[in-house]
Formats: structure tokens, C-alpha cells, sequence
DNA sequence: CAAGCTATCAAGTTATCTCTTGAATAGTAT
DNA sequence: ATACTATTCAAGAGATAACTTGATAGCTTG
């Protein structure tokens, strides 16, 4: 007999992943790791740690089997572990912004003055049209990793300097990595100082690449 | 600007949700609130804690919103906070056990030998049938609070004494709290031994009640 | 093979978490 | 009111976790 410990065992070991979980420091390394692989002192320079405290976490967070890593030459690459891992992480985070009134909180004051915003069906629509400007406002490496079909790259340092390359008669749909990002926010408020019509996508790239996948899935079945 | 003190704020705030997941012990209890409500004392009990400790857990919980309380008369009686704490759980819960080989360990190790399992998709059918007896095999309290459509309950406990209530041409299919749940494993290796056709329904009772609401919701779109 | 860079390790300090124990509080029943 | 029960609170001991600092190991390049 003796289930108990047995039990126990089984549940102290789910706990290994859920400790992934349970620090900030983990959380935004894995939000970054969502949008690109990248190097661990890449992620410290992005998360401000120092490039120890970054390989312990990102250590942590291979053991919770939630990045997975590669060396490549000098540098180890890490990577969210999968579809799956991000799914994680994206429900953890909207779940938290749903149930935790301190989230929501957290987020109105990070991301400042909201700023009009379209659904991805919308965007769907209207790329089709052809009468928008859809701009990707995150860091080139990231549009580099992944971006949306049809997208062009201007990093949100950039924006200001660039707006002329935007055509002129077109709405401009800026994104970024998702909805508790502040670059599309930026970027809009940007553009509408210019004197622009802009809007920013609701969420971002790892949404967008998790419905897309999703809708292949489903067609193929 | 300052904007990282406010980014570390929103991160910080997740991870208070996060770390509901970081301790074996508040992974049980949100194991068994996903079968029932209960009380403070009979959540100590079922998990093998004192009283004051599972109490001092369940705030955590609470604090985390992953869970509810409301007070009736002496007791204090918590839930699970909704379906979305719910599909949290049974994420990590599956992710866990997808990508992490120690969980798996865990699992076949506390489950025993493995039995036969039937599918949702096939229980719906043999149901639709009629030709299949369906037991609940969980604690009676859990089967009070919810239960499969058509299921008798007889917990676990009493099931050898009362096989003979089992129509005898029929095959049995027993199912409790879920995949890593003993108690249906258990049954049916019961049910073998006396000489009865037995399977088990491969997830529980949260699952099975998830992907209702999903197929109800589904219909109605 | 020596120099230079990236990542990890090891050790130590401080902070946080866990569980226990004993007391306090809130509601019920006598 | 008084006794009784379920829950929470408060304080403290012991175990973990977080971050720093300085040293070490693994690749690459000259």
C-alpha cells in the first residue's frame, strides 16, 4: 500500500514546473522567450539581470521542462519548450489578468492611456482589403524569429524617424508582443501625434502564431 | 519613463498567481477542489495536513485567485475559482506530464499496472448504447457534487462487497477524479478479480464536465 | 596554444516559504 | 451567557530560494 507517499512524489514533481512560475524573473524570461530564442545574456541584458542570476533562472526553467537549449559555439540558445509551454504561459497570464484585480492594475499603469485596439478577425479582414499598413513595432531580431504575413519591421526606436515610409493614405496597425506590451500602446500614440490613423493590434505575434496553428489543426481535421 | 519598475510590478503580480502551482501541498488541494467544495477540516484530511497548515495554504490560494470561500455557518466552505482556474490546473497538470519524464515516473508508479481505458468519445457511444454499466468510483461526496450523466456511485471502499449489484452481462466502465487518479485503476483490477468485464474511463470528472461546457458552447456559436 | 568571450559553478548572505504550536476569533447550540 | 467547534492568527524554527561575487569550464579565433 502506502499511496500517500506515492502521491505525494507525484505531486511534488508537477510542483517542479509550477515553481517555474513563481517568480518575476522567470515569468518575463519566459515572456521573451516567447516572442525569439535567444542567448542567455541577450535575456539578461532584456530582463536587467545579471548574466548569472539569468542562467539560474533559465536553468530553473529547463528543469521544469518549460525552455528547452542549444549550444551553438560560444553562446547557448534557449527556446520556449513548444506550443504547449507557450499555451502555458499565455493561460497563466490571461487567467491572472482575469481573476487578479492587481494585474489588471499593474497593467493600466505599465501600459499607460489605452489606446484603440483591433481583433485579430478584423485584422484578418482588412489585410485581405489591403488597406492597411500593418507595422511590427518589436525589436528586429524578434520580427526575425517570427512575424505576421505581410508585416513590415520598425522597431519602436525607430518609428518617429521613419513614419514618412508609411504610406499616407492608409491606417497604420501596429503590434508587438501582446496585449501587457507597451510598444504597440507607444508606437500608436506615436503615430497619432504625427497625425496618423493608427490603431494597435489586441494581442500579439505568439497569439497570432497560436491561432493560426490552431486553425491549420482544425482544417486538417 | 521608469518603465521597468512598472514592467517588474505587472510581472510581480502574475507571479502571486504563479506560485499557487510552486508547492506540492496546494497542488493536492486544488486537486481535490476540482471534484468538490469542501471545508477547511475535510481539505486537511484528504490531503494529510494539519488543520492550521492547509488553512494557511488555502489562503495563498485564495490570495493567488485560484479559489472562492464563503463562509456557511461554522464552516468555512472553498471552491475552485471558476472554470478557468480549473483549465489552469489540468494544463500544468498535462503539461507536466507531457515534458516532464519525472511526472510520468510518478504517475505510472502511484497508478499501478496499467488497465484498459476507453475514450470520452467511446463512453459517449457505449452510453448512447446502453449496453455498459457506469460507476463512479470517488468518495460519495464527490459524486454528490457532480457526476457523469447515468453513473451509479459506489466508492471504492464498498465496491467488493457490492459487485453483485453490477448487472452481470454487462461490461463495467468505472472512472474518478481524473487520469492520475488511482481509484479507477484500482476498481477495475477489483472488478478483474471477480471475474467481471471492466475498463476505465482514460480522464475523470473534471475533464468529462469541461468538455460538455465546451461542446455546449460550441453549439450555441 | 594563448587570449577572449560566454555560460556555468560554488559559496555565502539575505530574504522568503513551510510547517508547528498555542492562542484568538467567529459562529452555533445549550 | 457559556461551552463548543471550525477557522484563522501570530510567532518561531528550519528549510529553500534569490541574488552577488569571484572562480572555472567550453568554444573560437588569432
Amino acid at each position: 500500500m502506502a499511496a500517500r507517499p506515492k502521491k505525494h512524489a507525484l505531486f511534488e514533481a508537477i510542483a517542479l514546473m509550477g515553481k517555474a512560475f513563481a517568480s518575476p524573473v522567470r515569468l518575463e524570461l519566459l515572456d521573451l522567450l516567447a516572442q525569439a530564442p535567444r542567448s542567455v545574456e541577450e535575456l539578461a541584458r532584456a530582463s536587467g539581470q545579471s548574466t548569472a542570476n539569468a542562467s539560474q533562472h533559465l536553468q530553473a526553467l529547463h528543469a521544469a521542462g518549460m525552455v528547452t537549449r542549444a549550444r551553438q559555439g560560444t553562446h547557448v540558445r534557449y527556446s520556449l519548450a513548444g506550443e504547449e509551454a507557450l499555451r502555458l504561459w499565455l493561460a497563466l497570464r490571461d487567467t491572472s489578468a482575469a481573476r487578479l484585480a492587481e494585474v489588471e492594475r499593474a497593467a493600466r499603469h505599465y501600459l499607460g492611456d489605452d489606446v484603440e485596439a483591433i481583433s485579430r478577425d478584423e485584422l484578418i479582414a482588412r489585410l485581405a482589403r489591403g488597406d492597411i499598413v500593418l507595422v511590427d513595432v518589436r525589436p528586429a531580431e524578434e520580427f526575425a524569429a517570427a512575424h505576421i504575413d505581410g508585416a513590415r519591421s520598425i522597431p519602436l526606436a525607430e518609428l518617429e524617424q521613419r513614419i514618412a515610409e508609411l504610406q499616407p493614405d492608409r491606417e497604420i496597425i501596429a503590434y508587438c508582443r501582446g496585449p501587457f506590451c507597451a510598444y504597440a500602446h507607444e508606437a500608436v500614440r506615436t503615430l497619432h501625434a504625427a497625425g496618423r490613423t493608427a490603431r494597435r493590434l489586441a494581442d500579439g505575434m505568439p497569439e497570432w502564431q497560436l491561432a493560426e496553428h490552431t486553425a491549420a489543426h482544425d482544417k486538417a481535421a
